[in-house]
DNA sequence: GTTAATAGTGAACATATGTGCACTATAAGC
DNA sequence: GCTTATAGTGCACATATGTTCACTATTAAC
């Protein structure tokens, strides 16, 4: 053998990295991607991420079941990689929302309103975090969790520059954001379960999640954290 | 053949009931709680209800792959018969609390010491409930599903008592009440993941779930239904 | 005591699964 | 253009699975 080609597959270091890496490495993850799509849409519906087999996804995918090793050391990683990508559209989502801030009238119902139509637009995402954040094998579950912990600060972080919130301390504004990434995960389960085109339904789920929200944030406003601890 | 006896698991009709049906029902009743035994135990930890084996299950119980027949058609009935056990243990709770009301001191802080505490002494029931809400199959979600809807209505009429919640209608009730049941059920995940030794982690979870209900209690205090509607 | 019902057994089957290995085709590197 | 690396193939294997069927032992019914 000549020389070892770089083995990492990033394109390797200070190339344009827009510009093609040839047309190997566009193949690898375009099956790469058909393999994550495979487990996502596997996952619409009854199954659980546990229950899926390597060969189920394989074939889902077009491709031989031996191949599936070429990307993944086995499903677990397979399900490392759907957390990133899912958490991704998850940040993808805040920044926008942060970019572009919306107007404090119904500044909760709009918010509301975003979150849920993202997670319809994303479905398959949400479900996947829905469900493996309690039920998934322990490194996915742990990973999903880290990830929300994560974000529930990001929250608290926001929350804390409303002039309403003066009363909380870091602590206390971590538990109302807890407070409200739960009510949020439970009306995107009520979504994800819920007949798309049945708008009734989905305006019953938004109109609760808004005024649950509401009524968090009323109690916020008389809140007041111990000054000690 | 002479006659069929009465081919019902139940007990023939007008007999005492406690008085012993015969030892042949007994030692099917065993081997049943045997299997759904073995379910949640293998329940407990990584796996999934979905990604149970009818092999695997009767293994665990100690019979044959073949007598799991003798119980339930397939898996999907066990399950449904663990999501009936699991909220039999979860109203036997709510009949106890009832029973022995607690004193307005500190009430929601205790009730919520009640309920964590309850959740960890019959962790597999709840654990169960927990996962198979999210991710199982949609028979088994369903029920689920359904009985948290009831468990919440059970809870509003429980909170239509306070004097301090004059201001509510019923859709607002439930509202709320989902709202407690979700932060419950949140707080019911981290106990089951804790460690059960590190009791300032359990102390942690407890005070957090404590301070949530606080927050939406204050903000219920403020709240005021629209009268229309 | 004889007979019928039945909970649990053991073996068999067709099929599905994870993983290994030799292979082929093709792009990348020189 | 020749050579090397490698994404994907095809086949094999041992093992696990759901379900069936004839059977056995024991209880219930008469």
């Amino acid at each position: 053998m000549r020389l070892k080609r770089n083995s990492s597959s990033e394109p390797s270091d200070s190339a344009p990295a827009s510009l093609g890496t040839g047309v190997r490495d566009e193949r690898k993850q375009r099956t790469r991607k058909a393999l994550l799509d495979a487990a996502l849409t596997l996952l619409d519906g009854e199954r659980s991420f546990s229950s899926l087999s390597l060969r189920e996804v394989a074939k889902v995918a077009g491709v031989v079941p031996a191949a599936f090793y070429r990307h993944f050391t086995g499903m677990d990683e397979l399900g490392m990689s759907l957390v990133d990508d899912s958490f991704r559209t998850l940040h993808d989502m805040m920044r926008v929302a942060r970019s572009a801030p919306l107007p404090p009238a119904n500044l909760i119902a709009r918010s509301v309103e975003t979150f849920l139509r993202y997670a319809q637009a994303h479905r398959l995402h949400f479900q996947f975090i829905a469900k493996e954040r309690v039920s998934g094998s322990s490194s996915v579950r742990l990973a999903i969790r880290k990830e929300l912990r994560l974000w529930t600060s990001e929250l608290a972080a926001d929350l804390a520059a409303f002039p309403k919130l003066k009363g909380f301390n870091g602590d206390d504004l971590r538990m109302m954001a807890g407070l409200v990434v739960n009510a949020m995960m439970g009306a995107t389960e009520l979504i994800l379960d819920a007949d798309l085109n049945d708008a009734a339904e989905l305006g019953r789920i938004h109109a609760l999640a808004q005024k649950q929200l509401m009524l968090i944030f009323l109690g916020a406003s008389q809140w007041k954290s111990k000054p000690a601890q």
